[in-house]
DNA sequence: ATATAGTTTAACCAAATGGTTAACAAAAAT
DNA sequence: ATTTTTGTTAACCATTTGGTTAAACTATAT
């Protein structure tokens, strides 16, 4: 039970119940555990947020469909393909430094039931194209510039080296014996070394 | 409900339990769900496993210790640098490919509780060292065999590309259309594309 | 045929859990 | 000063859920 009297009961909420969705699920999150991090009575959850559905949603749906259709822009945008690359890897990143729970929030819901997701997120139309993207690799392939391969293994190493190290931040945190500060530290250094790490190897 | 009378009912719920917990999690799984899977009653379950707990470490603790250690080992070997990174993702995948729901359960457990979980699978001493793998990237750089840079990301590229596609594969499949087939064998290309990927990008 | 051990089920129970209620306190409006 | 609205709580309720029990069914040995 961490009391912040500073902050306003509903903000305390918002905050524990991100802490404790991330950690435990949303099936294994407890509402009385989110009122005892929050320092309230669970009743109070329920003055705020009708119900446990209703908190969960304001917290990550919202979030999620604010960031999502950003990084659909990036890669339907018009750069060219390593500028895309460095754009993509400097938004999620972005993202990730300030939400460090969606990574792991979007990987468990997509688990739970692919389509709910999907359809919550981008609605029934608006859904994630990267045939795009793959058609801009496959181009510069024809082109020389890089090397020839399936487009596929770009995108999923891309999305790999981005995305990976903050879903299993617990993992490398504890192997690498990083602190927070030091883990920080070297997903920024990641801006730079994953664009140059892809372009070192694709390029002719 | 999937009857199948073929199989006895012990490895029926097995089968059932590994599905139910991969896509639910520990928390989300309910008996009943995998006695309906496993076309039994509910009691039964607990005739053959005797509780919930038991039945979860009975499928994946009991694997996990399994795999781990042997990844471990791949990393604390004296192989060549460029042969340890291709032993490491033959490993994985020819793991993966038999037991595709074990990666997203680590990192549900990791996530959950990471010292119980550590505690569980690797014991009290024998922890994961990625020491060895880190010194031996930086001899590689003294040596001027490959290029400059800070030996973590090697680590985390490599665990990444190698890892994330299995824990992600729900969103990749539908995202870029692929049948359980597909999957499989651009997973199979990836035993040359990873390593290939990430020696033309670090050789000098 | 009958006893025996192993397997399976329906019915039940206790604890955990999401959610409600009614009363109380504090703040704002009158 | 008094009423009204907003915020907060303890106690309670209904449902879900993991787990138990006792009975029934099946196969095998005697």
């Amino acid at each position: 039970m961490v009391k912040k009297k500073d902050q306003g009961a509903e903000e305390r909420i918002l905050s524990a119940a991100r802490k404790v969705f991330t950690t435990k699920g949303m099936a294994g999150a407890r509402m009385q555990d989110i009122a005892d991090e929050a320092g309230i009575n669970k009743a109070l959850l329920h003055y705020y947020f009708r119900d446990k559905e209703k908190l969960f949603e304001n917290i990550f749906i919202v979030e999620a469909q604010r960031f999502f259709p950003k990084i659909n822009m990036i890669f339907q945008s018009d750069a060219p393909l390593f500028e895309k690359i460095e754009n993509f890897v400097n938004e999620y990143i972005d993202e990730m430094q300030e939400n460090p729970y969606l990574p792991w929030f979007v990987m468990n819901e997509i688990n739970r039931d692919p389509d709910q997701f999907m359809y919550k997120v981008w609605g029934k139309n608006n859904l994630p194209k990267p045939a795009k993207f793959l058609e801009q690799i496959e181009k510069e392939i024809k082109n020389g510039t890089i090397k020839r391969f399936n487009p596929v293994h770009l995108l999923m190493n891309l999305l790999s080296m981005t995305i990976f190290p903050f879903v299993a931040r617990p993992m490398m945190t504890r192997n690498l014996h990083l602190s927070d500060l030091q883990f920080r530290k070297i997903m920024e250094e990641r801006r730079k070394e994953i664009p140059k790490f892809i372009i070192d190897s694709i390029r002719k």
